[in-house]
DNA sequence: TGTAACCTAACGAACGTTAGGTAGTCTTTT
DNA sequence: AAAAGACTACCTAACGTTCGTTAGGTTACA
């Protein structure tokens, strides 16, 4: 019986933990659940993290790193502020539909995040967009609260993404309210125009 | 050392049975725990519930089967569609906002619940109102799918309500922001007009 | 006398975690 | 270059705790 050739590092186990506790939640993994995972045996998992919090904590923060640079990107659009924002949306949309895994950490932690965890979450993940959101709100309403605008714009995108499977069994849910290009171009429109814009 | 003079019946237990699995989630509320808040023992309450499963799905079916009904009186408001809509919002908004345990148990369905409790869901408390608020959207915005609006809406209120946890560490974010009458007037205002509507 | 509502005690399983051992690999010393 | 030592990454086995659940006994009340 040999040992596998390749031995594992910390980012190879927190990158396999990740959709595991992405789907299930940090009680309903276990530590057998993420070696079995790996393919070693939970005590192995202590040789790479004194505990199992830890080895969560990593988790997200690694599930969330490389998201504030990937949002930067939705705002490098240019042109007029309507512009600005259709592009933001649909690019933000597009991100966020194709990582299920990103949404569920993060209603995950909406609803069991401390203090601690959503402040980092906040203030290294989100501020940026955030406040180039702001921004675009400012240019677009300058009326308005920048604060709930950009709350706003991000409700529409991610709850329409989030509902997915309860609106199958909702009258009129049909796949295609799942497809991002009409999702984005749906909240687009109701921003720039309310819902007066549709016809 | 004498017994409580007054027995608990099922419905006693799963009132405290709620906001427990609110806020913890099915995984993270023991039956001990239970037992614990209603003041018996463990193994009393199987005495009431065959299992833990039985009991969790027995206090949802309570936890929801209330809020249909009180979703139909957001809709008894009378008047011109935007009338209609500004006394929807509101009263949606109040109501949602005075009830966390519901919208995080509203929240960990949609994150974990099986097709068929997310399908009870949506037939037992969600379709009645959904359907007014799809004839509404119908109303208002004749051109557009009245499902993406219905969502939408829903979208912005619940949002607005679920982020508060993460807004406080995002710019601009103000205690304000949680008050019910100026999410739903930021609301009824964006769905009226867009963001052209501030000013 | 029954029955409903509780109790104590305990079961087996699963959990996070620790102790101690082993097989390879790298480093140093002779 | 080869031997000795140290280190890394895993293993098996087991600990103590908590979990859902069951068996069987006790008390209050109809």
């Amino acid at each position: 019986m040999t040992r596998p050739v390749k031995s594992k590092n910390k980012e190879d186990i927190l990158d396999l933990a990740i959709p595991l506790f992405a789907q299930s939640g940090y009680t309903g993994v276990s530590m057998r659940d993420i070696a079995s995972a790996v393919g070693i045996k939970a005590a192995s998992l202590y040789h790479h993290f004194p505990d199992k919090q830890t080895l969560y904590l990593q988790a997200m923060a690694r599930a969330f790193e490389d998201k504030a640079q990937g949002f930067a990107t939705a705002l490098t659009v240019t042109g007029t502020p309507e512009k600005r924002l259709a592009g933001f949306v649909q690019i933000f949309t597009t991100l966020m539909s194709k990582d299920p895994e990103f949404r569920a950490l993060l209603q995950r932690e909406l609803l069991d995040g401390d203090e601690v965890r959503l402040k980092k979450i906040a203030s290294e993940v989100f501020r940026e967009p955030f406040v180039a959101m702001e921004a675009l709100a400012d240019e677009l309403a300058p009326g308005c609260d920048a604060h709930m605008v950009a709350i706003s714009i991000a409700s529409l995108i991610l709850y329409h993404l989030e509902t997915a499977p309860i609106r199958r069994y909702l009258p009129g849910g049909k796949a295609r309210h799942n497809k991002p290009d009409v999702i984005s171009q749906h909240v687009t429109s109701l921003l720039l125009h309310g819902l007066k814009g549709c016809g």
